[in-house]
DNA sequence: CTGCTTGAGCGTTCTTTGAGGGAT
DNA sequence: GATCCCTCTTTGAACGCTCAAGCA
């Protein structure tokens, strides 16, 4: 542990000194250099060190520097930010002072604390940090899972869609009937919807969604996502197939990514989205009722703004602040989510008058001026309904429809519809739109039929910015994977096996086959009856599989980032600058474009490269006369004990380089082959056996310990298979598992081992017996001792004389037993005599049992023995 | 505002095949 | 004298990734 310490104070100090600016060390070292610091008139600074982990750095030092009582020298720094704040009031001359203290010395300071702290402390997240974080993220998202499937659960209501549909004027409820369904043919029914329901503020987030959904389809109005709903359900009592899509708006997967802003950075956001173009959704102010529309990118957005109704909405920034923000939306998420599935069982309420004005606010539209007021308010007197409750990402797009028009392609197209919005076919819009709200497009999944679809890439033009930001996608396909199907199956996705078996899609032909589906009767009749969703399999083949094509189509066909940083991690493109070491493009094309001034290639064009020796340990070799399609040079030709000998030496600098190959450069391992049934060894005398391909032909690994023997005794040739190395005692060691030996003698071998291992558990198990017999005979032995002693001398005291008789007559005692160590104990060999001295200490006589092996008798069941004296005594013995 | 460079911090990867002394 | 066994000590440098700051 001092080590480890020591070994990171070393480290920071090192990097400290290398930077021109930072801080010198005071080392124990040498004292001399504490005088030269003086003599060269050259000035201290120290850094100011915030976080927890470098003051414990810093208590190390500073113990290591006052801890002068300690043997060897030891590096240590002195820092200014482990005083108190009061103390640094006169940080000076108490630095003056310690220093003095320990070096007898006077250390002068160009520079105050305040003048380093100028430079922030960069805290970086600990592995722990990340891991919590990435749990948080799974769980949130979990619940936003949740959430959307009841609220898609809540938009197959078949009282919310019949009271839709009253509402709806008849020439719209034509729509139901058309057999080709186009974008065009959906935009009256949206234009209509637009007019009539608007997001405004709404208190449903302590009501169940349905209550909720209910009241603002009375109020005709309500949150985003209320609004998005009653269009989702609008849309599907129409006979339309329709999804719910939601962006999940989930915590960050980085940790304290969203708490590291400072306020300030947060309100001019903040104020950016509100002066921004493209708000879209309302701001509430506390006092006040009003509500105000804009035009925006060429549509008109309402806003609303009503009472704040506290509870959950009402977050007060200075009441969060010390709160990471993504955990906040994610309690306030979750307790949303609980508190919608809690009632999901019980029946709808009758809709209360109080939350629930009759009065449509549909004419009641406030000027933009007021918005523009609402704006330029502080924030931390403002509350903001945010569709993320307690996201400072306003206005952005989070909740919208997708309808399935067939009339659009050969295969038919889902199409965004944002009702709230008005907005038709807009998905291209909705990633600009998010990004100008400061929102993530992490996520996107469309909600139907209580299953679910990620559908991101729809969305997403840039995926290689996304995908850093979403979790391992592994664990999200998982968890998608059952809920996919459920989707599938409500949308009329899922083909007939015979289409499955034409496209191929195994996957989805078990999907079929194991459907577990769920899909209540409900959402079959907002789903199923719609005309287009039904029709043969022959036309609609799959529109699963026709969508996942699409979406895999995107994936491919992303356009070229104009930045080329934006390479480094691309996983479509590359460009020849953020190659790795070990990384070479081959074949070098197709050239698909240039990003400043660098030529641009697929991504699968990137070959990783190893050495000749790597390449063994796949079973690989490199090609005779192939030449290195890279040299780099070593980093290791420096290490200890070779310094002086690679010093001014250019040729071994030369075999230094390392070369290296691709894997198109090799071929399989071609090692000779087992002849008389010797082992082809290398320079060592042993195989390498990283795998099974490394063994040489004819030859065989057996894994079994102290085999070296067996093969010496029968004479067979054998290696020893080294199987790889551990770092042991400061040093590589290479680890080594059982033999190789030729494939004939596998069985002989075999045998030999066995009956060595059978004869092996003999003797271990004969040594045991003996070890325990041994300490048997000593433990009875010092009690019998023991106890004659007792008898003899404790009972009677006597003369001084007798107690040291007692004394050495115990040690002899001792030493008798001790001596017998693991020979056979003579208990077993005197012919079963054993003795017994009388405790009876009112016997005048000494009397000494004799246990003859005549009067001895087994006790069935105990293992024991019964033995007799002639005296009448008898004991019981446990047979060992 | 965006993109690039640079530096720092942290985690991961790669490297690699003992020597000396005492007991038996 | 040969052989076996135990005990030393507990890598560390380079690289990759990420982030922040500064600059153009």
């Amino acid at each position: 542990m001092k080590s480890n310490n020591k070994k990171k104070i070393n480290k920071n100090s090192q990097q400290n000194n290398n930077n021109g600016d930072k801080p010198r060390r005071i080392t124990r070292s040498s004292n001399k250099k504490s005088v030269d610091i003086i003599r060269e008139n050259q000035p201290l600074k120290f850094r100011q060190l915030n976080n927890q982990r470098d003051e414990q750095y810093q208590n190390d030092e500073q113990h290591q520097v006052q801890s002068d009582n300690e043997g060897d020298w030891e590096d240590g720094s002195l820092n200014p930010s482990t005083l108190s704040p009061k103390n640094q009031v006169n940080y000076d001359v108490k630095v003056n002072d310690i220093v003095n203290q320990i070096n007898g010395v006077t250390v002068e300071f160009d520079a105050l604390p305040e003048s380093s702290s100028k430079k922030k402390r960069v805290r970086r997240a600990t592995a722990e940090d990340k891991e919590v974080a990435e749990l948080v993220h799974k769980a949130h998202l979990l619940c936003l899972i949740a959430r959307g499937r009841f609220i898609d659960a809540a938009c197959d209501d078949p009282l919310i869609q019949a009271a839709l549909l009253s509402l709806l004027p008849s020439h719209l409820l034509d729509i139901s009937e058309v057999t080709k369904l186009t974008i065009n043919s959906l935009a009256p029914l949206v234009t209509w919807f637009h007019q009539n329901f608007h997001v405004k503020s709404s208190s449903s987030a302590e009501k169940p969604f349905n209550s909720a959904l209910a009241c603002a389809l009375e109020m005709q109005g309500g949150s985003p996502e209320e609004v998005a709903a009653l269009s989702v359900a609008l849309f599907r009592a129409l006979n339309l197939t329709t999804r719910f899509v939601s962006i999940l708006d989930v915590a960050s997967l980085k940790p304290e990514a969203d708490s590291d802003e400072p306020p300030h950075l947060d309100r001019i956001k903040r104020k950016d989205v509100f002066s921004s173009s493209t708000l879209m959704v309302s701001k509430i102010k506390e006092e006040g009722t009003s509500s105000s529309s804009s035009v925006i990118n060429g549509n008109k957005v309402h806003e609303t703004s009503d009472q704040s109704t506290g509870g959950a909405q009402n977050i007060s920034k200075e009441d969060n602040h010390q709160k990471r923000k993504g955990d906040l939306e994610f309690e306030m998420q979750l307790q949303m989510a609980m508190a919608a599935t809690s009632v999901e069982t019980s029946e709808m309420k009758p809709v209360e008058s109080t939350s629930c004005s009759l009065s449509h606010p549909l004419n009641s539209l406030s000027p933009f001026k007021k918005l523009k007021r609402i704006a330029e308010e502080s924030p931390s007197s403002s509350h903001v309904i945010s569709t993320a409750i307690g996201s400072k990402k306003v206005g952005a797009p989070l909740y919208w429809a997708e309808v399935f028009c067939n009339g659009e392609n050969l295969t038919g197209k889902w199409v965004h519809i944002d009702a709230v919005n008005s907005i038709v076919d807009g998905e291209l819009k909705v990633e600009a739109l998010a990004a100008a709200c400061k929102s993530s497009l992490r996520y996107v999944v469309a909600f139907a039929g209580h299953g679910a679809k990620d559908v991101t890439r729809r969305y997403c033009a840039k995926w290689y910015q996304i995908s850093p930001k979403r979790i391992d996608p592994g664990w999200w396909d998982a968890v998608l994977s059952s809920l996919k199907e459920l989707e599938s199956r409500a949308t009329g996705g899922i083909p007939s096996k015979e289409v499955v078996g034409e496209v191929g899609q195994t996957s989805l032909t078990h999907a079929v086959t194991s459907g577990k589906s769920r899909l209540s009767e409900k959402s079959s009749v907002g789903l199923g009856k719609n005309k287009e969703t039904c029709s043969s399999g022959s036309s609609v083949y799959s529109r699963s599989i026709a969508e996942d094509m699409e979406l895999a189509t995107r994936a491919l066909t992303e356009p070229l980032p104009t930045n080329q940083q934006a390479y480094r991690n691309h996983p479509l493109y590359v460009i020849e600058k953020w190659l790795s070491k070990y990384q070479i493009l081959h074949p070098k094309g197709p050239l698909l474009g240039f990003c400043s001034g660098h030529a641009v290639y697929p991504r699968t064009c990137v070959q990783t490269l190893h050495t000749k020796q790597r390449w063994l340990r796949e079973g690989l070799q490199v090609r005779l006369n192939e030449l290195p399609s890279k040299v780099v040079k070593s980093c290791y030709k420096n290490r200890k004990g070779q310094v002086t000998e690679v010093e001014n030496s250019a040729e071994v600098a030369s075999e230094a380089d390392i070369a290296l190959f691709g894997k198109w450069q090799t071929e399989m391992l071609c090692l000779p082959h087992a002849v008389d049934g010797k082992v082809p060894k290398n320079e060592r005398g042993q195989v390498d056996v990283w795998s099974e391909k490394c063994l040489p032909p004819g030859t065989i690994h057996l894994r079994l310990p102290r085999l070296v023997p067996v093969a010496k005794r029968l004479g067979i040739d054998f290696a020893p298979a080294m199987v790889g190395f551990e770092f042991r005692n400061g040093r590589s060691v290479p680890v080594y598992e059982g033999i190789v030996v030729c494939q004939e003698f596998r069985e002989t071998i075999l045998e030999a081992y066995t009956e060595e291992e059978q004869r092996r558990e003999e003797e271990e198990k004969k040594r045991d017996e003996r070890q325990a017999m041994s300490r048997w005979y000593q433990l009875l032995s010092s009690m019998v001792t023991r106890q004659r002693l007792n008898d003899k001398y404790m009972n009677n005291p006597e003369s001084e004389t007798e107690y040291n008789d007692l004394k050495a007559e115990s040690k002899s005692s001792r030493k008798d037993t001790t001596d017998v160590g693991e020979s056979t104990p003579p208990i077993q060999e005197s012919t079963h005599r054993t003795t017994v001295h009388d405790i009876d200490g009112t016997d005048e006589q000494y009397h000494e049992h004799v246990f003859l092996t005549d009067d001895e008798s087994f006790v069935d069941d105990s293992m024991t023995q019964s033995k007799k004296c002639r005296c009448g005594l008898s004991i019981q013995v446990e047979e060992l």
